[in-house]
DNA sequence: ATTATCTATAGATCTATAGATAATGC
DNA sequence: ATTATCTATAGATCTATAGATAATGC
C-alpha cells in the first residue's frame, strides 16, 4: 500500500497561481469574515471557476488554514533576542509594523472574534496563537527579571495578557477608524508600563 | 393619506414572545455572529416558524438592530455623575458586572470585529457607540481635570481609548479562556494608570 | 500521462413573501 | 376584525463532486 510515486510535479505557473489565489483570500476573509467570504466571491477575483479554485485547496476550511498558514508567525522576527525590558521595543516595533498592513490585522481581528465560537475551524488556531504570544512575553520579561531590569515582584504572565490587550483594543479602534494613532497609543500605554515594571 | 386608525393593540402574549425572540437572537448572534446566525436556528430555538419570526421583526436586519437597540446603553448607568478619577471606579464595575454576562460581551465582541466591514448593518451602531464610549469617558475625566484631581497634561481622548483598549482587549482573552481573570488585568492595569493621570 | 481547469449539478441551505388558518381583542 | 402563526414556495445562494477538455512536463 505505498503511496503511488509522483512522477512528476506541477506546472510552474501553479505556485504563483496558489499563491494569488491565498492572497484574495486573505483579502475575502479579512473584510467579510470566514463565513461572510463565499468560494465564488474569491474564485471570480481569481478569474478561475470555483471548481478550479478547489483543484489547488480542497475545501474552504483547507484555504483558511492555509491562509493562516502563510501568515503566522511573521511578527515573532521582531523578537529575536529580545528580552527584559527590549520586549517592550519588539512590541512597539510589531505595533509600527502593523500599521502598514491594515489587511492583516483586520484578518486577524475579524478571525479572532468569529473564532471565539467553539466550532469556528480557526478556534484552535487562535487559542494557540494567544497562548504562544503570551508565552513568548512572558518569557522574555522572566528574563530580564533574572537580569535584574524587570522588577521580582512583577507578574509577567499578567503583563504579557496586558500587553496584548492593549494592542488588540487600539487595533479595534484603528480598524473603525483609520485617523485613530494606535502607535501613539501605544506609546502613551508604555511611558507608564515600562516604568511600572522597571526594576527600579 | 392618514395612517390607518390603529383599532386595537397585540395580543397579551405578544410582548413576552418577542422578547424570547430577542433573547434567543441574541444567544445565536453572539456565537455565530450575525452573518453565522439564520432565522430558521432562532425560530428552531423559539418554537416558532421562519415566517412566524418575520412577524415579529421584519426582517433579519431589523432583528438585529432591535437586538442592538435593547441592550444598548445598559453599562451608562455605572457613570451617573461618575468624573475625575471616579471615571476609572466607574469602568472598574463595568468589567466586574461584564463578567456576570458573558452571553451579551460575547455578542459585543463578536459583532463589533464583523462590522469593522462598512458594509455591515451594525457598523455605523458600533462606531457611533465607540465614538460614545470615549466621549463619556473623555468628559468625565476632563471634568477631573477641572476639579483638580486629574493632571491638566493629561490627554484625556487618549486616555479614554486606552481604557476602552484595555477593556476590550481582556474581554477578547477572557472570552478565548474563561480560566482568565479579566478583573484582576484591570486592576492591575488600574494601579498603574490611576497614578500616572492623577494630579499629583 | 499528469495537472489544471471548466461546465454541470447534487443537495443544502438562506431570506422573504403569499396566502391560508387559528387565536384573540373590542 | 385584527393579530399570530403556519405551510408552501420563489429565487438566490453555498460547498463540493463528477466528468469532460485543455495545457503542460517528462
Amino acid at each position: 500500500m505505498a503511496t503511488p510515486t509522483r512522477v512528476r510535479g506541477p506546472y510552474a505557473k501553479t505556485e504563483a497561481r496558489r499563491a494569488e489565489i491565498l492572497r484574495t483570500a486573505l483579502e475575502a476573509f479579512s473584510v467579510r469574515g470566514f463565513q461572510g467570504s463565499s468560494l465564488r466571491e474569491i474564485a471570480d477575483a481569481v478569474g478561475l471557476s470555483q471548481a478550479g479554485v478547489l483543484h489547488h485547496f480542497s475545501s474552504k476550511e483547507a484555504l483558511l488554514a492555509a491562509v493562516l498558514a502563510e501568515k503566522d508567525a511573521v511578527s515573532v522576527s521582531h523578537f529575536d533576542g529580545a528580552h527584559g525590558l527590549g520586549v517592550l521595543d519588539a512590541l512597539r516595533g510589531v505595533v509600527a509594523e502593523n500599521l502598514a498592513q491594515p489587511g492583516l490585522i483586520r484578518l486577524f481581528t475579524t478571525l479572532s472574534a468569529e473564532a471565539i465560537n467553539e466550532d469556528h475551524p480557526a478556534h484552535e488556531y487562535f487559542q494557540i496563537r494567544y497562548a504562544a504570544a503570551r508565552q513568548l512575553i512572558a518569557a522574555g520579561l522572566a528574563q530580564g527579571q533574572k537580569d535584574g531590569d524587570v522588577g521580582a515582584d512583577v507578574d509577567v504572565d499578567m503583563a504579557a495578557s496586558l500587553l496584548i490587550a492593549i494592542m488588540d483594543g487600539l487595533q479595534m479602534q484603528w480598524l473603525l477608524n483609520e485617523e485613530f494613532d494606535m502607535l501613539a497609543g501605544f506609546d502613551t500605554f508604555l511611558a507608564t508600563f515600562r516604568s511600572r515594571i522597571s526594576a527600579d
